[in-house]
RNA sequence: GCAGGCGUGGUCUAGUCUGGUAUGACUAGGGGUUUCCAACCCCUCAACCUGGGUUCAAAUCCCGGCGCCUGCACCA
C-alpha cells in the first residue's frame, strides 16, 4: 500500500483525516477517529507491556507547557532556533548559520555582520535581515503581559526536571528508567506527509538512568534477539545484540539493551522483522545532547522511516538543570561516603572579637577549605585565624554526580502509518489488514448470519456476552455475510463469529479467523474463551 | 520558504483546453430478496477548497489565500 492509498484508506475507515477540514486543513494535525484511537490504544499498550510491566519503568505524565528558562536550559532555545536569511532578489531562503563558515559556532550578532559581506549563493544579489525561527510554539501564560513560555517539543524535559522527585519515590536507587506518553508540540518549517511529519505528535520516551561508572548490562534475554544494525559507517549487519555489543558496533550496553527491546516491541506489533533495521547516525546529524544514537526505522513506500530513536544523553540533561536551577539533580555515589574531618568557623568567638568585620571573614572563607593559621584580608589588613576561632567537626561526605541517560523515544503517529503499510495484505479477492490480534482495533465480528428468525436477538444477547468479558467487539448485520467479512478483514478485525439457525438448536457459533479465512463450529463460551485475550 | 503539479459527494473519478442544469462507479443508509466470504433489484443521503476579479453567466478564465503531492531547503 503507497502513501495516497494509506491515506485515502484512514479517511474512509475512520481511522485518521487532517485536522480543521472544515476550514482548509491546516498542515501538520491530525483527528484520530473511531477506528484510529482503537488502534492507537492497542499500541500504547504493548508499549506499556514492554515498557512499564516488563521492564519496570515508573510513569510519568508531565505538563506540556513550560516556562522559558527551562528551554534556555534545555538547549531548545538555542539550538532550536534556526537562523533564517532570505535573498532580496530571487527569494530563496537559507539557513544563515550554513552559509557562513563556522556559522554554527558564531553568536547572534557576529553571524548577522559576517552575513551583511555574503551574496546569495543562488544569484549573488544581497540578503535580507536575518530573522530567527524557533521549531517551539510560545504562548504566554497568566494575564496582562503573563509570562513567556512554549509548548515542550519532546516530552524528555519533564522527566529531567521530576528526576529529584522520581529518584526519591525509587527510593534513592539507581538505575531506575522513567516512561512518558504524551504529546509534544514542533512548528515544523514544512509539516508533510501526514502522520509522518507531525506539528503536534505523540511520542513515548523511556528516560533510564544509571551511575556513569555503573552502567546496567545485557540481560541474557535481550543478548539473544537478532537484530539488523547500519553502522555510521554503512555497514549492514544481522546479529544478536550480545554480538553486536562485544564486537564494539554498539557500544553501550545500555543501548544494546533498549535496541533489543525496540526490536521485541516492534515484532510484537507486527512489524516484519525483514522491514526493520537500526542504523546509527552520523556524527553530523547528532542531536545536541547526544553522543551516540542509533534511530530504527520501518521500510515503508516512502523510504526507511525513522520510527524510534535511542540516544545515549551522557548527563547532558540533568547537569543542565542542576547548573541553571537551585536544585540539586547530582546522586550521591553509594559507597564512596567517607569521614572527614573539618574545621568550621566558631561565629560567636568571631562576632565577639572582630564584631562588624566578622561578617567580611565569613564571606572570605565561604568557599575555601578552613585550616588554622588561614591569612584572610580585612579591609587591607592580613589577619590570621587560628584555632581558636574554630572547631574540628567530623562529616560524611559522599562524591556527587550526574546520573546519565540512555532514551529510546518513540513516535507513535509514525509507528501507526508505518504498522497500516506494512500489515496491509490484498489476494485479489480481498484486501485486509493483518496486525496480531493484539494490536488489531477489534477483537471480534459478531454477525447473524441474517436477521430472521431471532438469529439478530441472539447475536445481540452473545454481544453482550462478549463485551462483558471485555472483548472488544463490533456488531453488524447490514448485507450478506461475505460483505461484513469484508468489511471487517479491512480494518484488520481479527475474529469473526456468526450466528446461524445451529446456534439457536444447539449452542454453537462460526469462529472465523481473519487471515485464514478458517472456520470453527464452537460452543459460544468456548469461542468467546478464545476470542477473550 | 522557493519552484512545479494538483484541489469536484465518504472514496475514486468525468467535465476545465472551447464559460451555460456537474458524469459515473464504489462505499454508506433505508427497503425487498437471498443466506457463510464484497450477489441482485428499488430508493436515498452526499461534492465543484476558499476569497476576490472578469462576465448576462465561472467547477471551467485571471489574481490572492489555504491545503495536498514532488523536488530543493529544513528535520532536536
Amino acid at each position: 500500500m503507497d502513501f495516497q492509498k494509506v491515506i485515502a484508506f484512514a479517511t474512509r475507515r475512520g481511522l485518521f483525516q487532517p485536522a480543521f477540514g472544515a476550514y482548509g486543513g491546516l498542515a501538520g494535525f491530525l483527528d484520530y477517529g473511531p477506528v484510529g484511537v482503537k488502534l492507537r490504544r492497542r499500541i500504547l499498550e504493548v508499549w506499556r507491556r514492554h515498557y512499564v510491566i516488563d521492564a519496570g519503568c515508573l510513569e510519568l505524565d508531565g505538563a506540556l507547557i513550560g516556562p522559558e528558562v527551562l528551554f534556555k536550559a534545555s538547549g531548545h532555545l538555542g539550538e532550536f532556533d534556526d537562523p533564517l536569511v532570505n535573498c532580496d532578489d530571487c527569494g530563496k531562503q537559507f539557513r544563515a548559520d550554513h552559509l557562513i563558515e563556522d556559522g554554527e559556532e558564531m553568536a547572534r550578532d557576529k553571524l548577522a555582520n559576517a552575513l551583511s559581506r555574503t551574496a546569495c549563493p543562488n544569484c549573488g544579489a544581497g540578503l535580507s535581515e536575518m530573522t530567527a525561527f524557533n521549531l517551539m510554539f510560545s504562548t504566554k501564560v497568566g494575564a496582562g503581559k503573563g509570562l513567556q513560555g512554549y509548548l515542550r517539543p519532546e516530552t524528555a524535559q519533564s522527566i529531567f526536571l521530576a528526576f529529584p522527585w522520581l529518584l526519591r519515590q525509587n527510593r534513592g536507587k539507581l538505575p531506575f528508567a522513567v516512561g512518558q506518553i504524551g504529546r509534544s508540540f514542533r512548528n515544523e518549517i514544512s509539516a508533510r506527509q501526514g502522520p509522518l511529519r507531525m506539528r503536534e505528535f505523540t511520542a513515548m520516551e523511556v528516560e533510564h538512568f544509571f551511575l556513569p561508572d555503573n552502567e546496567p548490562q545485557l540481560s541474557d534475554d535481550l543478548s539473544k534477539v537478532t537484530i539488523t544494525l547500519l553502522n555510521s559507517a554503512g555497514k549492514e549487519i544481522t546479529c544478536s545484540v550480545g554480538e553486536a555489543h562485544s564486537d564494539g558496533t554498539v557500544n553501550s550496553s545500555l543501548v544494546a539493551c533498549h535496541l533489543a527491546r525496540a526490536q521485541l516491541f516492534f515484532t510484537d506489533i507486527g512489524v516484519p522483522k525483514n522491514k526493520l533495521r537500526f542504523r546509527q547516525h552520523g556524527s553530523n546529524e547528532m542531536a545536541h545532547y547526544s553522543s551516540d544514537c542509533w534511530d530504527g526505522e520501518i521500510d515503508t513506500s516512502l523510504g526507511w522511516v525513522e520510527v524510534v530513536g535511542v540516544a545515549h544523553r551522557g548527563d547532558y540533561d540533568l547537569s543542565a538543570h542542576g547548573n541553571a536551577s537551585s536544585k540539586e539533580f547530582r546522586v550521591a555515589v553509594p559507597g564512596t561516603g567517607k569521614e572527614t574531618e573539618i574545621w568550621v568557623p566558631d561565629i560567636g568567638k568571631l562576632g565577639k572579637e572582630f564584631k562588624s568585620d566578622a561578617k567580611i571573614i565569613l564571606e572570605a572563607i565561604k568557599d575555601i577549605e578552613l585550616q588554622p593559621g588561614i591569612l584572610v584580608e580585612v579591609n587591607g589588613d592580613k589577619v590570621e585565624l587560628t584555632s581558636e576561632y574554630m572547631s574540628q567537626k567530623t562529616e560524611r561526605r559522599s562524591e556527587m554526580v550526574y546520573a546519565n541517560v540512555v532514551e529510546p523515544a518513540f513516535g507513535l503517529d509514525r509507528i501507526l502509518y508505518c504498522l497500516l503499510e506494512s500489515s496491509w495484505k490484498s489476494d485479489g479477492e480481498r484486501e485486509w489488514i493483518s496486525l496480531p490480534q493484539e494490536t488489531s482495533p477489534y477483537d471480534l465480528l459478531v454477525a447473524p448470519l441474517m436477521t430472521k428468525d431471532n438469529l439478530d436477538i441472539k447475536a445481540h444477547e452473545i454481544m453482550k456476552a462478549a463485551t462483558k468479558i471485555n472483548i472488544d467487539a463490533y456488531y453488524d448485520e447490514a448485507g450478506s455475510i461475505g460483505r461484513r467479512y469484508a468489511r471487517a478483514d479491512e480494518i484488520g478485525i481479527f475474529y469473526s463469529m456468526t450466528i446461524d439457525h445451529q446456534t439457536l438448536e444447539d449452542g454453537t457459533v462460526t469462529l472465523r479467523e481473519r487471515d485464514s479465512k478458517d472456520q470453527n463450529r464452537l460452543s459460544i463460551d468456548d469461542a468467546l474463551n478464545k476470542v477473550r485475550r
